[in-house]
DNA sequence: CGAAGTGTTGAAGGGTTTCAAGCATAGTGG
DNA sequence: CCACTATGCTTGAAACCCTTCAACACTTCG
């Protein structure tokens, strides 16, 4: 079956499609793969590190994280992965990775034999690019948190993370314009910014009192678009992130994104 | 004339041939591209922000540096560019970037149109299979920036920062395995660490005391690999520098690698 | 009920920044 | 040859952001 029959690949498909060359062939190509869907519990180590893969892995529903564990036990997570996004697209070039990949909440997950991949790539430009384009995205999204990370304040960081989850899952149509299911803890955002949860929790607070957002029984609604964005510094720019696309039966969006944080673009 | 026999290629070359599928077809058909090939000064901005650039650059020679510039003024370099990186692989699959990149010091840059290379690449599999592995391993290379900037010390930032560089410059044949040509000021350091200059400069003052380093005149002397290593944490293998390449006319080189940096993989 | 995980708060300490000043070197033009 | 300037390196003191350590509240779950 056509995965544009099939609502759980949907995501994956919006971002495949941001590729002006992806068309009906490269669809059917994929769709020919031999791929399993299975849900994959919260906590679950799912990719470990330094093993060599034989599946490449598209997160379809849900939230994970890549992370690396340091010598004195503290963790950072380089990129969360959400619907829509494939966990190992270096692992189809490299021998061995040095990031796991853990489910943060249970999510859906689909495998694809990585040969059978690397081979449809081969024989499907279309594909090729589409692949590629996530990739570079993948790519910007990491020069973006270095540059967080190096030269922004806990406020900025966090503010920045927020604005960037939200336009990520507003745009392939798993979260509204202005809240989403936020399973993270104040730990993990913590492996994500380079803080301590105790200085996220402050942090947290600091944007909770100012009315910018509310974050609570993993739910976030974001109050004051605006204020959040600039706290941030956030420019959705470097997120690539095309015109509306046609989710699934998902009704036309004339919005312009998410908050309007695209707007500038 | 085959790049093969064009010294100056042979960093590029070196890099392209780590990955076991690079063969001479694919060699042929980089040498058939139009490349130019041009001298950079010091401190020029060779590739700005924002603008879709109609050719791909690789450094052949000298020191380069993406960067990204925020609106407070404060810089940050999320990628290093040496002899054999290309400059702009993400810019292959997107329509804009927001990094620029300036040489740091004099560089040698070729460059070569970017329709024709991405037509090369969808002829010859092996080319393909190249630069994948080139862009896998950059992505590697910012993850580990990332894993450093949210989770070390300064000190560990510059001492990892350091035994990267040397391991990198020498995997390319640019460096001998103690000792390389160092043209970074502090403040450029700065801006690829995430830290002040003035902390720079004292950071690198504890580490020259403690009989690690020398740094002097644009030449960086390692005096003592294993506790440079570990005061950075560094273990190479997220570099993925394969086994020693034959480089141009080069000795055979029997040992290890820089420092015995990858001695532990 | 006890245990584990998560969120919250307080106080003290430290790593880094900020601001400021001084020094060295190289290049420039009178 | 000598101001003069620009750039980069160095140093000191104060301020600040964030961490560390500790304790406690809340919820969930076996």
């Amino acid at each position: 079956m056509s995965w544009a029959q099939r609502p759980a690949f949907a995501p994956f498909l919006v971002r495949l499609r941001q590729s002006a060359d992806f068309g009906p062939a490269d669809l059917a190509a994929l769709s020919a793969l031999p791929v399993e869907v299975r849900p994959v519990e919260a906590n679950t180590t799912f990719i470990r590190e330094s093993r060599r893969g034989e599946h490449a892995h598209v997160v379809l529903d849900g939230w994970a994280a890549r992370f690396k564990i340091l010598e004195n036990g503290s963790r950072q997570v380089p990129a969360l992965l959400l619907a829509g996004d494939v966990c190992d697209l270096d692992q189809l070039h490299l021998d061995h990775v040095d990031c796991g990949v853990i489910a943060l909440n249970r999510c859906t997950v689909a495998t694809l034999p990585r040969d059978a991949l690397l081979g449809a790539l081969d024989a499907h430009r279309g594909l090729r690019r589409a692949i590629g384009r996530m990739a570079a995205v993948e790519n910007a999204i990491a020069t973006q948190w270095t540059v967080c990370l190096g030269r922004g304040s806990a406020r900025e960081r966090l503010a920045h993370l927020l604005c960037e989850l939200l336009a990520r899952l507003h745009a392939v149509g798993a979260a509204s314009a202005d809240a989403c299911t936020f399973p993270l803890t104040q730990e993990q955002m913590a492996d994500v910014l380079g803080l301590t949860s105790v200085h996220v929790n402050r942090t947290l607070q600091g944007l909770r009192s100012e009315g910018l957002i509310a974050l609570r029984d993993q739910r976030l609604t974001v109050l004051d678009p605006r204020a959040l964005r600039r706290a941030g510094g956030f420019e959705g720019h470097y997120l690539h992130i095309g015109p509306p696309q046609d989710i699934g039966a998902a009704r036309a969006r004339p919005d312009a994104g998410p908050l309007g944080l695209l707007a500038e673009a």
